[in-house]
RNA sequence: GGCGCCGUACCCAAGUGGUUAAGGGAGCAGUCUGCAAAACUGCGAUGCAGCGGUUCGACCCCGCUCGGCGCCUCCA
């Protein structure tokens, strides 16, 4: 049974969908005007992987997250770029979808845009107007926080508390300090749309209530987003979709918690942040950090909890995960029809299974799962000395596969790195398989050609012919030769030689 | 000022009112090996920031102190 910690009542509580079998779930997406960071990369992440525990726990998951693509921030870029909005917002949604991508975040089933969704929001704004739960004040409209007796729920926060403490400086129009923008009318040279109220453009937080409406319906399951939303972005949204539908909105509110560096929360104002691309670009893309070692980094701490950002993080998860390949490599080789210990893998199979099962049902705890990974690779890798048969495993690999899957993780093949070999039948696989079609219109196409082999990148068969030769001197005991080209390979290509009990080698990159 | 979070071994990181406080990385010592790598085995917190309290019993519940952080303004 999952259990969800739940914001709105600051406890884990058992999750019951609306619907038998299906989730809908929204997630507050990105500002799309500038490139994503390692917390970015973090929210997003997250709820991949919970929408992809729900769908292995046989849940139809309809996912829904949004761009905000009007704001403040956008049209303040694009004037200092002397380029229009749109020019900007879809900049950054390519910039989006390429770095997001290589994390092997899969695609919402939909994927709106403010802009997309005038109607609805002028709609909803009206709606608000009409229930006298919103105001107009020369062509800008606020929501009237004391009309919304349930303010603060979320958030846990008195209306009088938040007054006192306000840092903001009060707009004399408004009705209550914490009153808050639905609809803003527009300077000259901002975007605009015609409204009732004059021409205008949205408030932040109206679109999300607009927008998961429209998708999901007046009541849905799980909303999410990052911890600083809470206050007011959730808040605000509350507040006024119950207010427009008196229903009950999102049942359960999921927050996750923030990237940190050097204990403090990564993030623009503070200038301490590192973009997914500069991760990539600064370590090496498929030599040092792959998608799979960020993301295997980002999900060792449990979601809720603030994430140190590090370089040593880094490269424990590119180690962890190496050991975990090297398993694949020598369960590949594998030809043997008899087993010793075939049947006590029978036994191992159920317990990880069910461990990393219980492990997610606990509010989606990846790092007790990742655990269960790792208990389970020890094992197999004993087992192994015993002796497991070819079938037995296939079996083995299989589970770290399908479980792996959920966290997008262990799934390539073992002759990783560059060449980029994914099981080809894994849906999750990257580039996943709505990146691979080339007619999509608005989303640009993967990166997967733009990285630069190293100079003199060996072909395999030029490796498995510098292999050929080391045998032969080995053979021959002549080591200096041997221990010469393991040396060169090692350096040059960074592949490394494994020499196996039975005289032959192995080698990898 | 208001609301809230965190403090577990060298590092990362789960967890529980009472059996040996998971797991990983690093380290050390072995097995194996021409050497190496990989793998395996062993070692490693009498203690979970500190001090009180509740309790038969607390690392886990309560209070206080110290240290760090977040939100209250845009923020994943």
């Amino acid at each position: 049974m999952l259990s969800i910690y739940n914001t709105l009542t600051g406890k884990k509580e058992p999750f019951q969908s609306l619907q038998p079998k299906t989730v809908r779930m929204y997630v507050c997406g990105v500002t799309v005007y500038d490139y994503c960071h390692i917390g970015h990369a973090r929210s997003a992440l997250v709820f991949d992987v919970i929408r992809r525990y729900l769908e292995f726990s046989d849940y139809q998951v309809e996912f829904v997250k949004n761009f905000t693509d009007v704001d403040d921030k956008i049209i303040k870029r694009a004037n200092e770029q002397g380029v229009s909005c749109d020019a900007i917002t879809a900049e950054y949604i390519e910039a989006y979808y390429q770095d997001m991508g290589k994390l092997g975040i899969r695609q919402a089933t939909h994927e709106p845009k403010a802009t997309e969704h005038m109607a609805e929001i002028i709609e909803l704004v009206n709606m608000l107007i009409q229930k006298g739960f919103a105001y107009e004040v020369a062509g800008d409209v606020y929501f009237q926080v004391e009309k919304y007796q349930a303010y603060g729920r979320l958030s846990k926060r008195k209306l009088e508390d938040l007054q006192a403490g306000a840092r903001v400086e009060v707009d004399e129009r408004k009705r209550h300090s914490m009153d808050f923008a639905l609809w803003k009318s527009s300077k000259p040279g901002e975007p605009s749309w015609e409204s009732p109220w004059g021409p205008g453009r949205p408030g932040w937080h109206i679109e999300c209530s607009a927008m998961s409406m429209r998708h999901l319906g007046e009541t849905f399951d799980i909303h999410g987003g990052g911890m600083d939303l809470i206050f007011p972005h959730h808040e605000n949204e509350i507040a006024q979709s119950c207010g427009a539908t008196g229903k009950e909105f999102a049942r359960y509110w999921i927050h996750n918690g923030f990237v940190q560096i050097k204990q403090e929360k990564m993030s623009k104002s503070l200038g301490n942040f590192f973009t997914i691309r500069e991760v990539f670009e600064k370590w090496g893309y498929r030599t040092q950090v792959t998608g799979e070692v960020l993301r295997y980094f980002l999900l060792t701490t449990h979601y809720r909890s603030p994430l140190e950002f590090s370089d040593q993080g880094l490269q424990e998860a590119k180690r962890t995960l190496d050991g975990f390949y090297n398993l694949f490599q020598r369960l590949d080789e594998i030809t043997q029809t008899e087993g010793p210990g075939d049947s006590q893998l029978q036994q191992v199979l159920e317990k990880r299974s069910n461990g990393f099962r219980e492990a997610m049902d606990d509010d989606f705890n990846t790092p007790a799962a990742i655990a269960q990974f790792q208990d389970f690779r020890g094992e197999v890798n004993r087992l192994l000395e015993t002796g497991l048969s070819k079938k037995a495993c296939g079996m083995a690999r299989e589970l770290f596969r399908s479980l792996g899957g959920v966290f997008g993780l262990l799934l390539l093949s073992w002759k990783k790195d560059w060449e980029f070999r994914y099981l080809d039948d894994e849906p999750t696989a990257w580039p996943p398989p709505w990146m691979r079609q080339q007619d999509r219109s608005g989303v640009p196409q993967p990166l997967i050609a733009d990285e630069e082999l190293p100079v003199a990148a060996l072909s395999d068969e030029e490796i498995e012919g510098k292999l050929v030769e080391r045998d032969e001197a080995r053979k021959q005991k002549d080591f200096k030769k041997a221990d010469e080209i393991r040396q060169f390979l090692k350096e040059s290509q960074g592949v490394t030689i494994e020499d196996k009990p039975d005289g032959t080698s192995r080698w990898k990159r």
